[in-house]
DNA sequence: CTTAGCACTCAGAAAATAAGAGTGCCAGAA
DNA sequence: TTCTGGCACTCTTATTTTCTGAGTGCTAAG
């Protein structure tokens, strides 16, 4: 009849494609050749999609589970129809509001930060929502001060440039006295604010030398202090929230049992996840990881982004889900919460980009 | 033959009983009749054997899944079983010495010991592992210090009598400036140590009253704080610790699907969960509770005890596990731990009731 | 290049069959 | 009176068989 021009027989296998991914992640059954004849006005027979598919098939953007089933993407064929997605769409309005009044609602420690922020991907996503603040942050001392906490221990309080408060106990040889602390915690804020947290362990014992016969009494205070404070740069154990790890079980494809103790297993060991994410997932901007692209994690798709307290990132958040997701959805949510994050400790509360609406 | 007198033959019943519900929780297979005769040497017929067995479903301590099944036990039956455990079984020593190998390897902060605590629970157990820290502790204030956190905000450290360190930081209407705040802090200091948190508000209120004249220039600083600080007497809004949950997959009465689904969503509704434990355990003394005894919980079982930090009962500590879990084993595991940990910051790190082993 | 037609395949559901474990009960033994 | 061997019966569970239908691939005609 008509012949196609090949660019224009391209697009209509990319909108084939792209109506395959789409159907099967609403539905999750396999996508016959009909199905797509009668959700999308191709006007072309089924015989004809069905050609198209098997050069997909061809081409690696879908597979058959068996002979006579429908088609499912690939991990590349996923990769397509991400990549296809341009504008991250917004999202409704009411769900933008529901965000931010919870973010609005009450100030916030830190790590209940993190927390709600978890909790908060993983509801508007129906997945498993994650934060992970990056380990190897180098922060910034503020400013340190030592309490009397016991007989034979101090409490360091650390401030950290961009707001981080770390308690930390420590046992000194000899009850501290009152004027002592006072004193070592002016020598400790004068000499060492605004370093790095390795560079002011250096620091503090190149000015002990120097200030030897000064600091006598503080000295040994001051040197078991150096030794255990300074360690905690890179302070957390594990740090990976996890939030709506059952959400995943709704998906009728981790409905069999192996799939669920898999799953289940893996996010019981957050070491190991929260090492995987670290590897996997860059900590700039807007990023989606499918299926075979992060080896331990095959079964599964991940939409992350960096986010950042005071203008300095420090972390990734991001959704964990199955393949099948919809990810325009899981992108703007993503996008969405980490700049109401982003924002929060700066006092302002609300989107970055934020537009008027009529 | 021999006529048993009726309080023998009660014997032997309950010898079969506690036969039936042994084999059940080692083998997760119902029991039938020659089972019990091949494993326990009680020189009876399987058929004897049977009339036991149909008496004590009678009193409601088994039952049958279906006709031509053997027995298991009710929860009645588990509760028995229970209740005839006297002495808690003596840990393994290499179990023992993990645990506490585990507890003297480093100081720990709090947080971090119920995080390892919840672990080597679930690690030993098998099963899922918890700490609930109780919300209602009446803790006594022993030194509140006030560090300048940035230009309107002050940060408070606050330190109980049993050594919990809290930050919070708060808005305070104007810029603080250093002397203020340690002068605030010493008439809190002052005023406030050793009085429990609510109380500490009220007497904070009457004091600023009757020094009105002297501290005129703190009195609005003290005000804003009064108000923040000491609604931290009930703090955190969730603080529940669980670790492997995953455990539980393991167990086949959870392989079906629906059971698995439900036992996830349990675990990830953490304050859920907690308020049902917080209302069903009691502080005091080693626990069990069976199935249905905690209606929410009705398909497991828990094994609990309170713990205490410098001698004063702090929270519970726990295994959650299905109905057909090791009790005697489990309850020395709990009750090891618990020792352990109470034992913690008295700086001991070791058991409370330690013997001498050869 | 598109479409209609047709034979073919294969997963999944439903039905049929087989095997076994364990019971309950009776009648006889101790 | 209490115990035991025997036997019929019940039900679950596993296995096999049969059926159905969705969906394909290919071919030949439009």
């Amino acid at each position: 009849m008509r012949i196609l021009p090949s660019d224009e027989s391209q697009a209509r296998k990319e909108k084939i494609l792209q109506a395959v991914v789409h159907l099967y992640i609403r539905t999750g059954k396999p996508v016959g050749s009909s199905t797509i004849g009668d959700n999308y006005r191709l006007n072309l027979s089924p015989a004809t999609i069905r050609n198209v598919l098997a050069d997909l098939e061809k081409e690696g953007f879908l597979t058959h589970p068996h002979t006579s089933a429908g088609r499912i993407p690939t991990d590349r064929g996923y990769r397509f129809y991400v990549d296809s997605i341009v504008n991250i769409q917004r999202l409704a309005a009411e769900e933008e509001q529901r965000i931010r009044t919870e973010y609005t609602k009450r100030r916030r420690e830190l790590e209940d930060l993190m927390l709600s922020t978890t909790r908060v991907l993983s509801a508007l996503s129906h997945c498993t929502g994650f934060v992970l603040p990056h380990k190897e942050i180098v922060e910034k001392l503020r400013r340190v001060d030592l309490i009397p906490f016991n007989r034979e221990q101090v409490l360091a309080v650390l401030v950290s440039e961009s707001g981080f408060v770390r308690n930390h106990v420590m046992n000194v040889g000899t009850a501290p006295d009152q004027d002592a602390l006072r004193k070592a915690s002016n020598f400790l804020n004068d000499r060492l604010a605004g370093l790095e947290f390795p560079e002011a362990q250096t620091r503090l014992t190149s000015e002990l030398m120097r200030f030897e016969h000064e600091m006598r009494d503080e000295q040994a205070l001051l040197t078991t202090l150096g030794k255990d404070l300074f360690g905690l740069g890179a302070p957390q154990d594990q740090d990976l929230y996890v939030e709506g790890a059952s959400n995943i079980f709704n998906f009728p494809e981790f409905q069999d049992y192996e799939a669920m103790r898999t799953f289940a297993h893996l996010v019981d060991e957050k070491e190991a996840l929260g090492q995987v994410l670290a590897r996997e997932l860059s900590q700039k901007g807007l990023q989606v990881r499918i299926g075979a692209e992060m080896p331990e994690l095959k079964d599964f798709s991940v939409v992350s982004t960096g986010y950042s307290l005071n203008g300095r990132p420090v972390g990734i958040i991001g959704i964990l889900g199955p393949k099948r997701m919809e990810y325009e959805r899981m992108m703007s949510i993503v996008n969405t919460v980490a700049n109401l994050m982003s924002g929060y400790f700066e006092g302002r509360g609300g989107l970055i980009e934020e537009k008027e609406r009529p």
